[in-house]
DNA sequence: GTGAAAGCGCTAACAT
DNA sequence: ATGTTAGCGCTTTCAC
């Protein structure tokens, strides 16, 4: 049934030489001369000989595995985290392990555990960085280099990357007032999210900048299951009906914010009219590209760039293996701004 | 810096016993004295030994890892998939290799090539199943087991875990009709959608079985990219008024209904009225749960029960590595009704 | 009941 | 420039 498995000595066996050849043959690395080397490379394509890789890690070499421990896969965001630190790996002829620390998981400590028993090359922490530092303990003292990824800032002397939260509101709210808005409010997140904290910072930043109001009444909270934003924004329209322009934390909150414009009287859309009271009210939103769901809705996203995210993630982590040794350093990913033709 | 590996000889040392010894202590294999077993036992907490995989899996034992090839974890119903298949994974302290096959991945085949050369002891491909066959063909070569996890239908001859869509057609239309809708259109997917056409099943069968009218004029294909849903079903609504109802084939479209509707000058809502036109248009939709953007929605929804698929493919695939001869078998997993208050 | 020893496939000294 | 050989950590006959 299973095929034989061919080794390295088929391969020394059928060019006729030792297997320290062939195995110097594979790596390139010691001198050996053209003709043994094209012998030896034939003999490799003529038997299909693919190294054993658990017998190369055994013997002290590594593994080319990545360990990746994200809370929840099905979060857009750390979906495309994923995806693009698989991009990046599969590129180099790596692969990625995936554990899941949150929901059903085992937590970020015990998957830290399963993939170093695995013997990983590197290990890349996204999200849930509570527990950040017993897993960087725990992969120091492995001497597996760790790199995070997540959404918001958070611990020092770690490899971080994360993507622009205070940038991304500065886009989205920059956006909304070179289109004339004056009066913009900020809806949704919940208080105590790190996230939006960045977020609010660059949203204030915008509009001091451009000498324009923030009120924090102007700031609305969602819970974090984020329901009833229509009924919210509805009535924050209804008491300040000034308001023109709406930046919205997520796709849900975009929705909700959506349904509490028209629910308040008021039309959704992009440019501001004349006058002091516009039935207009624009909206702006935070999303990742895979929620398409909203694309139809006519409103600016800007995009926190998860695969970018990823992507990065996996070159620090790949520096990091070359060179155990370097600084921690925080990488930022720029946001992606993608504008909606008004109507 | 890196603390001294700790292998089977310093417990057999520590224990005063042959390494033989420890490693039927460990695998509770041979008929070891209850004292030996203790005092090994011992040791290995004192030290805090644990096997080296790279070594079982070199000497020939299982390597305890599966891997996955899917097209793009960043769908939603993949996703959920794979969250589903690492739970029962990590729940077997196995492990998941993740890589990917559609967009910037390797190709299925290229990705299963990747995961045998890895070792695992099992192959989930999920999607992208038109490779099905030569990664089949691949895969049983090396003598490791395949199972497929598909949104649709698809190869015979194969192990397949699939989401049961006539049924949840049926589910999402037999509550329209047990609200008292009796007509009823079918709105989004592509037309060469497997997916589609077996909902579209589901769908006729439910208002046959009610005796209700089905046209074909009210299953509206929405193109690959669900552009402009809302013109086309506000069309459709001006057409033929008396649509009380409508299902939709995903969130996107989903939404994109939801503004056809407002844009007809109909209401979203639940209950059907008296009388043969009513203003209110309900709609139920398919989505995972992860979709959560349209939670607040007055909307029935089915679930694909993704997460339930990838747990099902992770117990199928554990049978065939433990029975390997086994028949191929088809599993069939029950979506999941969940009704919204009218409103 | 327990131990000695032979490898699994590979790499890196150390010869030659 | 190429070959010999000693392990990496583990399981598994086969002795005792």
């Amino acid at each position: 049934m299973t095929p034989k498995k061919i080794t390295i000595n088929d391969v020394a066996d059928h060019a006729g030489v030792s297997v320290t050849t062939v195995s110097l043959v594979v790596s390139g690395k010691g001198r050996i001369s053209p003709q043994t080397a094209a012998r030896v490379q034939q003999a490799i394509q003529a038997l299909g000989y693919v190294p054993n890789r658990q017998a190369v890690t055994l013997r002290g070499g590594r593994s080319g595995v990545i360990g990746l421990i994200v809370r929840d896969v099905c979060d857009p965001f750390y979906a495309e985290v994923t995806a693009g630190l698989s991009e990046v790996l599969e590129a180099q002829a790596r692969v990625l392990f995936l554990t899941q620390s949150g929901r059903e998981g085992l937590g970020s400590l015990r998957a830290a555990e399963s993939l170093l028993k695995q013997g990983v090359d590197g290990i890349v922490l996204a999200g849930n960085l509570l527990h950040g530092p017993d897993v960087r303990q725990r992969a120091a003292a492995a001497g597996v280099p760790l790199v995070c990824a997540a959404r918001a800032n958070a611990l020092e002397g770690m490899d971080l990357v994360r993507p622009d939260n205070q940038l991304a509101a500065r886009l989205a709210t920059g956006h909304l007032v070179a289109e004339g808005h004056k009066q913009i409010a900020y809806i949704g997140g919940a208080g105590h999210s790190l996230t939006r904290a960045e977020r609010l910072g660059g949203f204030c930043a915008t509009l001091l900048q451009y000498g324009l109001p923030f009120r924090p009444e102007w700031m609305v909270e969602s819970g974090v299951h984020r329901h009833g934003m229509a009924a919210k924004v509805e009535a924050l329209l209804r008491r300040y009906p000034q308001i023109t322009a709406l930046v919205c934390h997520d796709a849900a909150v975009t929705l909700g914010a959506y349904f509490g414009v028209l629910n308040a009287g008021r039309n959704v859309g992009g440019q501001a009219l004349e006058g002091l009271y516009s039935p207009q009210v624009a909206l702006a939103g935070f999303g990742e590209d895979a929620d398409d769901a909203l694309a139809e809705l006519p409103l600016t996203r800007v995009s926190a760039a998860g695969r970018e995210v990823g992507r990065s993630a996996a070159e620090r982590l790949l520096q990091r293996i070359d060179n155990p040794d370097a600084t921690p350093q925080q990488w930022v990913v720029a946001p992606v701004l993608i504008a909606r033709a008004p109507g």
